[in-house]
DNA sequence: CTTGACCTTCCAGTTGCTAGAAGCCTTATG
DNA sequence: CATAAGGCTTCTAGCAACTGGAAGGTCAAG
């Protein structure tokens, strides 16, 4: 396993390449996201040039914060020559929408939160609205 | 159960009033987060007022984004009469603080995403630099 | 020959629910 | 009075997307 020109790496150094936790490799592996990698003699997980390679592009697109299982159909359409822009289009384009729509609710959150904290004192004394308007009592 | 001036309502109805599914007020209460419902005689759950007063704290606060642990954290300082608004706000602006991260991060991947959606045709061309960017071969 | 760093498998736990099965309780209607 | 609809009960299992740990095999160095 120490041969530096061998075609194959371990689990190890497939994981430090991509940027992803070994388990992480191997649960992708479990739930058939990726196929089951090869093996060395000894049982070990064998990976090539080109798996690295999908393991990273897995890697980036979950940094992007796609699902797993839109990278499921983004591995499909980046394995098929002849797949079509659009599709993938589509997709990231939904991913933007749906993202766009987390921002804007975590934004409201936000805000809200900073109303409130604003208005509590901070200190020693009981009074917090922040509490208060929690709780929202109605009377 | 059909006695209106009854001080106590099922499930249902503290779901309703409360606004989350009586499933989830079975949870909360089966990991601890709330403390277990008295019953009627036929053994449904009967919460009073208050109960649902409370069902409601912790309601607003999960649309606020607070975590199930931030939560029992409120509902304890909330519950103590003699608790200080220096805490309260600081869990607050912690969770402000966390909620900072997150949009600074989705607007990170937004902008990314954007970016590799403008340069994609979008048509029948097989072409497309979102794949080929989060492909990101080095050579 | 032993140590330590890898690797293997399998199982459990995390967060915050949600769905479903199987069965009891209550009310309305025929 | 039977029965159907709806709400309630418990329990179990599943979702995403991992992460951690146990128990053990393998390998290179000292």
């Amino acid at each position: 396993m120490a041969n530096d020109t061998s075609q194959y790496v371990t689990i190890g150094e497939a994981a430090s390449r991509s940027g992803m936790p070994s388990k992480t490799i191997r649960f992708y592996e479990q739930i058939g996201l990726i196929k089951p990698a090869q093996r060395f003699a000894n049982q070990y997980r064998a990976y090539s040039e080109e798996d690295v390679h999908t393991l990273s592009f897995v890697h980036r697109a979950r940094n992007l914060g796609f699902s797993l299982k839109d990278i499921q159909a983004l591995l499909s359409l980046y394995r098929d020559r002849r797949r079509a822009s659009r599709d993938v289009k589509r997709l990231a384009l939904q991913h933007i929408a749906e993202v766009d729509r987390r921002i804007s609710e975590l934004t409201a959150i936000r805000n809200a939160l900073a109303g409130l904290t604003q208005k509590c004192h901070g200190d020693d004394r009981p009074q917090c609205p922040i509490l208060d308007e929690l709780e929202a009592i109605e009377h």
